[in-house]
DNA sequence: TGCTTTACATGAATCAAACTGATAATTTTC
DNA sequence: GAAAATTATCAGTTTGATTCATGTAAAGCA
């Protein structure tokens, strides 16, 4: 660039890209998760990896993006710039990859969805109004209901896609992992275990455990905490509802093992309190079950996509699984 | 991802980014040269190494972006997509790149322009007007006039940055190409000499030349094809206003030598008709001589960066210099 | 039609940059 | 103030983008 004498001729002025859209994942995930940490995790990085791309593109942008040393990290002015742009053009990004595939394939379908884990009304419905955005020419539906079996009705191709905790094995039908989330108990704030960090088996042998009217085997609270240590509770009480399930424990009259992700408002607005089940806790993945030949369009990978993308964003304290 | 047996679960579901800017900038390239040799001079690339880009970018997005077999090349309707993608996505990136450049060092400055190539006019006046909206804290100037001695100012710090086609070593002045064009010689549709498919020396021997009303030792025709063939045309005839020289020219009065981007706009009305001087033709380098300081002030780079991709981009038949 | 020119494709080798793993330095939390 | 968690840094490795050399196909021209 310069040797400093008379009339030199500068050549190299071509345009360095600095900016790249792995840079806008990055400072996304970063505002996302308030740490570089998890932001790395993830994107499937090393935090060292980040750590390294971070400094990169300071050094080539001249500035300092965002404060390291608070939690969870600020941005700096420039900082947030860059993501008002990030979410710009990552949006317009997946849009056009979308718009490619269908044009491609010029891509119709069918979507049916069932759930088995019936708290996940919460985040399917809207994740469906975003995906009905994506591919208005997808055929969706939805099965709810107690008594439908959702896994057999996927095997048989009644249904395209079913939420479930529980991958059991069946010919053909394969379980895409979205999320894991711990199931808390919900209990009521002056309920005398509440004065506990965290419930035992013991602790529910002399309490009212609600319910969701499913088979005892389909309740993780059975399968991996209650059932383990042999402990059965005083009574079981069934709720359709899960308004209904957290008013009752409100009440005091009962406990029930839900989602960290449902219970979380509610223990938020004070109405109830919310304890692990055990001292690590249960943490269950969550699965979107599909069968084999649907992992190949676009328009299901798209949806398990959106789906796992929505949740890690915006239930609370959900992570993702390895 | 299948080993087809039952009820496998399937993990790795991350959101394979496909598109990089880098992509966007290749198909705008791409259009804008209409073809793979040419972009990837223009980016600094061989064309093996486009190739490869592209032939990756096809097979990730599993889709033909233009068919090669075709000059210029023409783009599918994903490849029309994606250009729709990048002429949003590119101007914003840069947008947003210019924005944490004046966050940064809250830029503002100076810009006092003079030309010594007088053609210039036609490309520095659009230049300018996208210019100011970039960077409107910066004050603008433009000296013009065929008496002004533009580099000596420009040394004395009277003017920021001048055009000319002549870097003469000067202390503390720099000069950055910004493209080479063709030096072509126009002359009337009837005018015997255009039979020829180009003109040498002696053919203006019996000629009137009109040019600019400057010293013969600044005109390129004279410096670099009249006065090394030891020949001095009939008569020599000037004026200040290019359209003016082309009248003339198309009535037949004389010839003129001018630059090709000037001269072709006028010979594609069929006015006139140009000829390369000499067999391979006279190419002038333009160049943008600025004071050693202004080249790390990031508002004069974004200057030079945009003069020479605007008129890389406009300007019929410029080339850029190795 | 055959020959030359030009543009693009391909394979192997190279090289740079991104990433990892281990560790050190720093900050936060209790 | 100690322990835990987060971030920075170093050195080694890997990946993948780029080049070079060459092959193939199309376009222009006699």
């Amino acid at each position: 660039m310069n040797k400093t004498n008379v009339g030199c001729v500068v050549n190299e002025l071509r345009y360095l890209v600095m900016l790249e859209i792995r840079h806008l994942k990055t400072l996304v995930a970063l505002r996302e998760t308030g740490s570089v940490v998890e932001a790395a995790e993830r994107m499937f990085l090393t935090q060292s990896a980040l750590s390294h791309q971070l400094k990169e593109l300071e050094a080539r942008l001249d500035c300092e993006l965002f404060i390291r040393k608070s939690r969870p990290l600020r941005f700096s002015s420039a900082g947030k710039r860059l993501l008002l742009l990030a979410d710009d053009v990552l949006a317009k990004v997946d849009e056009a990859e979308r718009d490619v595939k269908k044009l491609m394939h010029g891509e119709t379908g069918r979507l049916f969805m069932a759930i088995e884990c019936h708290s996940c009304f919460n985040w399917l419905m809207p994740t469906i109004d975003i995906y009905r955005n994506q591919w208005p020419a997808i055929e969706l539906d939805f099965s709810g209901g107690f008594t439908f079996e959702p896994l057999p009705a996927l095997a048989q191709g009644e249904v395209d896609l079913v939420i479930t905790s529980d991958p059991l094995p069946l010919k053909g039908v394969e379980y895409v992992p979205l999320f894991s989330y711990e199931m808390h108990i919900g209990i009521a704030n002056n309920h005398p275990l509440a004065a506990k960090t965290f419930l035992q088996p013991q602790d529910l042998a002399d309490q009212t455990l609600i319910t969701y009217p499913v088979e005892r085997s389909r309740l993780d609270v059975f399968k991996q905490f209650l059932n383990p240590a042999g402990v059965t509770p005083l009574a079981v009480r069934t709720s359709e509802l899960t308004l209904m399930m957290v008013q009752l424990v409100a009440s005091g009259r009962g406990l029930c093992a839900l989602p960290n992700w449902v219970l979380a408002e509610y223990a938020d607005q004070q109405l109830i309190s919310v304890r692990s089940a055990g001292e690590k806790g249960i943490w269950p993945v969550l699965y979107a079950a599909v069968r084999e030949e649907s992992l190949t369009a676009s328009y299901v990978q798209d949806f398990l996509i959106l789906a796992k993308a929505h949740c890690l964003k915006n239930l609370q304290g959900v992570k993702q699984v390895a």
